[in-house]
DNA sequence: CGGGATCCGGTCGGATACTG
DNA sequence: CAGTATCCGACCGGATCCCG
């Protein structure tokens, strides 16, 4: 992979309860954001396709995040006055940066998948012969 | 950083709502994961070290968070039978992988939450001068 | 097409009390 | 110390209807 930025020093602590920072790692970890980035990292996207890229997320859901990522500068909204409107969302120089890592947990994650389903699955049927 | 893993071929698409990959993205997406996590990536803590050092974070929340965590085999718990009871948590090697990937994140997080507040600030005080 | 508005059930998650 | 159990409010998130 080997893409890591620059990372300034900075006085906070992300450990703490009343770092600021707290909010964009939970933008971050929120359950659609990975995908979201992901799909518009491949290339920009409009509303509808993006829907269909990202499958199972509603239309709500979408906005909601949309929103988010682009109050926080991860992606950008354009809107062109055609009718009907078209409106196509891409990344930002920010949110490039860390698609980059999303992206990295993404692949893993179904990379791995085997072995966590064996854990699992171990987990599940422990306990039911410990002692007995 | 310079830290990448193996990832193995799979016929799973993460992006398919019907992937049972998501559950696992959405374990890593969870709000607490990547701080208890990052703290056990620097050694072991017991329950209530860990407590302490994800400030904020619900007796609770700790909870729920380390038994899915266990289930999935990114992190062990040992008990100790002395009186009162230790219990230690540590990574797995799964653990210690994905790991790396979240801390990536948190570092850039903490690196970046400048720029991001800029971003966020332009947002907020917007469509307050457009046309009139 | 790209949303906004609303209703509403389900789950998240904190606070509190109790246990071995 | 390391939890479990329960109450309960907040918000998540899907379904539905509507609009320019």
């Amino acid at each position: 992979m080997e893409t890591s930025f620059e990372q300034p020093e900075s006085p906070w602590d992300v450990y703490l309860r009343s770092c600021p920072c707290r909010e964009v790692l939970d933008l971050v970890a929120n359950k659609w954001t990975a995908l979201v980035l992901g799909a518009l990292g491949r290339r920009p996207h409009r509303f509808g396709e993006l829907r269909r890229a990202v499958d199972g997320i509603s239309q709500k859901m979408l906005t909601q995040n949309l929103r988010s990522l682009e109050r926080d500068g991860l992606v950008t909204r354009t809107v062109y006055p055609t009718t009907p409107p078209t409106v196509e969302y891409a990344h930002t120089e920010l949110g490039t940066e860390i698609t980059v890592y999303l992206d990295a947990i993404s692949t893993w994650t179904v990379g791995n998948f085997d072995r966590i389903r064996v854990a699992r699955e171990a987990y599940d049927t422990r306990v039911l012969t410990p002692v007995t």
